[in-house]
DNA sequence: ATTCGCTAGCGCCCCCTGCTGGA
DNA sequence: TCCAGCAGGGGGCGCTAGCGAAT
């Protein structure tokens, strides 16, 4: 039937519909699943970095973001292309935010206008637009902002 | 049973560029 | 014509989660 290990692997997924973290960071109190995430999050806050790059003098937490840096800095190594042009990118998530710009699609809403974004920054930095935070500028949206607003949002 | 190594994924921030409207 | 504001596209890193393999 089931190896031991696919035994412990079951096991160990089941895990993962549960709530349980036992592991607790004594700096910030977060709970974690297992002791290697803990260790990692720990890291994070002692600025331990075990990971060091062989060309240049960075370094990381995780190995994964060791390996994906050197893609970006060192073999430009690029394993996720677009079927649709020629254009290639070393994470799958910079992948699907280019499909993105084929495809139209914009799942990020703004909830104050009419103006959705493609990706969830752009969102943030269109919100500032309506705060009026760090920039001044005549509203161009119209539809949602009343003239009592637009003079507190135009400074 | 636990740990390691790796991949996947989400999020944040920044830069560069082109467009647009007002001075 | 120049300049500032804004959005689009993309690069790079921070961090967490899941899983196969090794210990």
């Amino acid at each position: 039937m089931f190896t031991s290990s696919r035994v412990s692997s079951f096991n160990r997924h089941m895990k993962t519909h549960t709530s349980e973290k036992p592991h607790m960071c004594h700096l910030c109190l977060k709970a974690f699943r297992t002791v290697t995430l803990l260790r990692n999050h720990v890291n994070t806050h002692t600025g331990t970095r075990p990971y060091k790059c062989g060309d240049c003098d960075m370094a990381f937490v995780t190995s994964g973001e060791l390996v994906r840096h050197r893609r970006y800095r060192h073999t430009h190594e690029k394993p996720f292309s677009c079927s649709l042009c020629k254009y290639a990118s070393v994470e799958a998530s910079k992948l699907k935010r280019h499909i993105r710009s084929h495809t139209g699609e914009r799942p990020f809403q703004c909830r104050l206008c009419s103006y959705a974004s493609k990706d969830s920054y752009k969102l943030k930095r269109h919100m500032r637009t309506h705060s009026g935070e760090g920039l001044l500028t005549t509203v161009s949206c119209a539809a949602c902002w009343s003239s009592e607003a637009l003079s507190v949002g135009s400074g």
